[in-house]
DNA sequence: CGCCTTCGAGTAAGCGCTTACGCAAGCGCT
DNA sequence: AGCGCTTGCGTAAGCGCTTACTCGAAGGCG
């Protein structure tokens, strides 16, 4: 056997099966050229020396890397000292979950990912996004990595889906029908629940999927006569933290409560609701409460959160596929992929929770 | 600008620089031969132009990808049916925090990861392991993704750094140290709080860390003329719903319970604690539960979590950083890094949880 | 039975970089 | 002034693959 600083190559594979470099290459992508016999020479060659080629000699040689890279916002949780919601781990599981869908499809192509993350208050610097353009065929960028200018800067070089984001000139972007699912909620929160004034409890407000919501909330409530509250008072950051920061600071400021509060997705709702029991709001007799998302502990929570679930696995399903086939040099129909989502009405908005988990009665 | 399928090399900024590729390439890697001028000549063309080197063709040239992969489990959390502990999220957080290390250390040295995750039920396919052996300059991974026969056999061909595992011949391994935290622990059961018998709830059987941990419960125990149980009866898989079940299946099959019940990690502990209350068990007064880890969470809990403290992150980084020192050539020391574990005294084990945060009084 | 096609397999030309080597110019020294 | 050094840069040889091109053998046909 070789030492592991003397690797082998196609060269040594070749001799032993006493054929060319050629028919190694043709037997190892699956060509259909040479004939039984040759391959199975090959083969037998490649599993005794326990051969595996180089994954850089293949990429410049075939221009094709077969790695896509993907980067994401984290939390650089600090495990120490804020006073972490127990729910706050779950931060994690919408962009978790996302690349875990962008995980699935990859493998489908025999792509690997490279996985690079960005601390939330940071930028992505542009040394490391060069490296990762430097070993990639393509880039998949979560919501807030970069700016548009950036992306499109980025995208004249290689492929480029965002998730969550706009679309530009050269890249597309995948993201879940915000305006059809708020304003499903909020026509639900004023039709069935009489709701007279509703909030919109945003996350970041340069995140295209918020300001999306917050379009939709203040379209229909005007569309229904109804008063919207929105602004940097009502700033959640997409977290609980934040949800219950906005909540306290309203009530510290003697503030009143809408009828409603539609957040910007579970995480701050569920942040809100957290503050509002501490003040001795009751929900829904108080305040009617919403999320967005519909993250698994949606569900687990006193009230259960009435929300608009998104297809988040699939989105990252849908990313991977629409950069996979730009990098097969296919042009991309549309700019914007937009998947559906659904209107999952749970006890936190005053709907009886009778069918709330989607099962019948067990 | 040139079109993205025609992709800019060298000699574009070669020639914009009106220098040789030499040149552009000296430039690009911070040697010390080109003068200011030139250098100044070469990166103003860079910029000009956006070039990025491709990764591939630096890979090939170099002999150095700059690329890790790491291959850890995944729950692959099916959100939908089973009932869920809130903490299950919480699972991610040791391979996560872990990853976080990972990076941290990568990033140090300008190295991307290539991560790939393994449903906790399979192995990681061959195909897969070649994939990722072809694209990278060494391998991390995480506990149980492959047989130490399989280990061996990848550790000839690249460098391969376990988490938690066994070192073998050819690899080498970083753990938290097991047996002496372990040791301490029981040790503090027996002495402080009078255990007379103690339970193992183990994790995955073919777990190292969930063996060293009951092989030093099972000596500590014994040196102290106590009781030591241990066996499948007490596997619970690292889990939350394992560590539930295991004490659902003792009292339901009308066994008795031991004094005190040192669990493989928190998760499982977590989840022994919650059975334990819904059988009218109180913890500490009917029985001692300790765990493993200090998650985030175990603080969090009532009563709050005795355990042992693995400075989860830094076992990350080092497990990078040893990597990367093979990568380089050198030879480890040693086959195995063993990092200083700490004993966190909380309310579970009957300890009052006046020093439980390790902050003063607030 | 010879000619043209088909097919398996080999030869060699890159893919886009890094770097050993070599050359020319500039320097200090005798 | 002549010598050998150093220094800055260009030339060209790979790195380990894929694949276009080529060639010989085998088979089908008139």
């Amino acid at each position: 056997m070789k030492a592991k600083d003397q690797a082998l190559t196609i060269y040594d594979v070749a001799q032993r099966a006493g054929v060319s470099i050629a028919s190694v290459s043709r037997v190892l992508n699956g060509h259909t050229t040479p004939r039984p016999e040759t391959r199975e020479r090959v083969l037998q060659a490649v599993a005794e020396l326990g051969f595996v080629p180089d994954g850089a000699a293949r990429a410049l040689s075939s221009r094709l890397k077969e790695v896509v890279a993907v980067v994401y916002r984290q939390m650089w949780l600090d495990s120490a000292d804020e006073p972490v919601f127990e729910s706050e781990a779950e931060n994690l599981a919408f962009v978790d979950v996302m690349n875990r869908g962008i995980e699935v499809a990859a493998r489908r192509r025999n792509f690997d990912l490279l996985m690079s993350s960005v601390d939330v208050h940071d930028h992505l610097p542009v040394a490391r996004l060069h490296s990762l353009a430097g070993k990639s065929d393509g880039i998949l960028l979560h919501d807030r990595v970069l700016t548009p200018a950036a992306i499109v800067r980025l995208a004249d070089r290689l492929p480029v889906v965002t998730l969550a984001g706009t679309p530009t000139r050269a890249s597309v972007n995948v993201v879940g029908d915000n305006a059809t699912g708020m304003r499903e909620l909020v026509q639900h929160l004023i039709e069935v629940h009489d709701a007279r004034t509703i909030a919109f409890l945003s996350g970041h407000a340069d995140s295209p999927d918020s300001v999306m919501r917050a379009k939709a909330v203040q379209e229909t409530a005007a569309a229904h006569g109804v008063t919207a509250l929105l602004g940097p008072a009502w700033e959640g950051e997409y977290s609980a933290n934040g949800g219950a920061r906005v909540i306290r600071n309203l009530l510290d400021g003697g503030g009143t409560l809408p009828d409603a509060i539609a957040c910007a997705n579970d995480q701050s709702a569920l942040g809100a609701v957290y503050a509002l029991r501490e003040r001795g709001y009751g929900i829904p007799e108080d305040v009617l409460v919403t999320g967005f998302d519909d993250i698994p502990l949606a569900r687990h929570t006193s009230p259960p959160l009435t929300t608009v679930r998104q297809p988040v696995q699939q989105m990252g399903t849908a990313a991977f596929d629409a950069l996979y086939s730009m990098i097969d040099g296919k042009k991309p129909e549309q700019r914007q992929l937009t998947l559906p989502v659904e209107l999952v009405l749970r006890g936190s908005c005053g709907c009886v929770p009778q069918n709330a988990g989607g099962r019948g009665l067990s």
